[in-house]
DNA sequence: GTCTATACACCGATAGAC
DNA sequence: GTCTATCGGTGTATAGAC
């Protein structure tokens, strides 16, 4: 038996998820600091004032984005099969968020801006589920580092964060200008250099 | 023989270096899109209308504060001993870039702010210098591989991309607000990172 | 709820006195 | 050249009719 939903309430949250897609769009495109409602606006079709219906300020609206983006995140984790081991995991999740960003998806990290950066911290459900995957994150930094998969060189912290970074780095849209590569190798010439470093391995040598 | 200088003109150019100090630490702490001029102006000391005698834009302003840190890179790339391999080059560039930012520099990459991505491309002279960087880079990139110092599963675009990249990581600003790390340790695991990789090397396996 | 119109604040740049 | 004062434009948010 499926749950009543009243018609106007459908259109309601079709349009806000019409509404969050244009943020996305436009977030990943122009930035938080040069978006503005009005782009929003007409990127959606409906005029400036009606988006304050739906979210109370162009903070609230960004945050509302960056928190589905942290949901999908976990998620994405949660799909992955358990008997991967943690290394794997970790290179698939930043493999999904290089793939994420060249869908024209918001990166994780909102340091485009300090503006959205400090208004975020003070918005809780956000800093909820940003803690949320930062748990999830260390523990499987944790469990690699155990297998002996993870550099000696590195701490946990500076993994999760590189991680991050990484996910967000502007070396993608570099790649993409340039053209020679497609979507999937830039994915997978990002993971290498990340995990693999850009040094030859000693047993490569000189040739 | 020296040549002789114009009192009035010392205290120009005086003023100027102010100036350039004053935008360097507002850009590297506020971001281009939040600084304003009166912050220049009240950080230099000096009235807002003044500024515009020195720098006709707030774009030529920022122009002129990156100009000088492509031009201190060149710089830097000079003064490394010439029998140094074009690795340790690499690496010693990175490092160079990093204390810079930890000192209170402004990064490399003006990926913080579009807007001000856009007007550079359209700066003679910041573009002339970017240009001479980015040749430096790539001579060195391709002199390392050569010595076979360079993974095999990354392309010099993607070594030179990401030098940029981590230069101006954010992962820097989260170590420096942990505490956890000093200043040189940063840099270390930074450089470590980028170079080695995240993953642990064949030899080093589980323990 | 959606529209149009507008209040209010901020900022880049300029004018004009000294 | 430096100051004060101000213009013109833009952007967030709100008011009020429908």
């Amino acid at each position: 038996m499926t749950l009543k939903i009243p018609f106007r309430q459908q259109q309601f949250d079709a349009r806000e998820e019409a509404i969050l897609d244009a943020v996305n769009r436009l977030l990943s495109d122009k930035g938080y600091d040069l978006m503005t409602m009005e782009d929003v606006a007409l990127e959606v079709g409906v005029a400036k004032g009606s988006l304050y219906k739906h979210f109370s300020s162009k903070e609230k609206l960004a945050a509302a984005v960056l928190s589905r983006l942290l949901r999908q995140t976990l998620a994405a984790l949660e799909a992955m099969p358990a008997e991967w081991p943690a290394i794997r995991r970790l290179e698939e999740i930043l493999r999904w968020s290089l793939q994420h960003r060249l869908r024209g998806g918001v990166p994780h990290l909102p340091s485009t801006s300090r503006a959205l950066q400090r208004s975020l911290m003070l918005n809780l459900e956000y800093i909820a589920l940003a803690l949320r995957v930062n748990k999830r994150f260390h523990a499987l930094v944790r469990e690699a580092r155990r297998a002996g998969d993870i550099s000696a060189a590195v701490s946990d912290d500076v993994v999760v964060y590189t991680l991050y970074s990484r996910a967000c780095d502007p070396t993608v849209e570099f790649l993409v200008r340039d053209g020679k590569l497609d979507a999937g190798q830039i994915v997978e010439t990002m993971v290498a250099a990340t995990f693999g470093g850009l040094r030859a391995a000693v047993n490569e040598g000189p040739r």
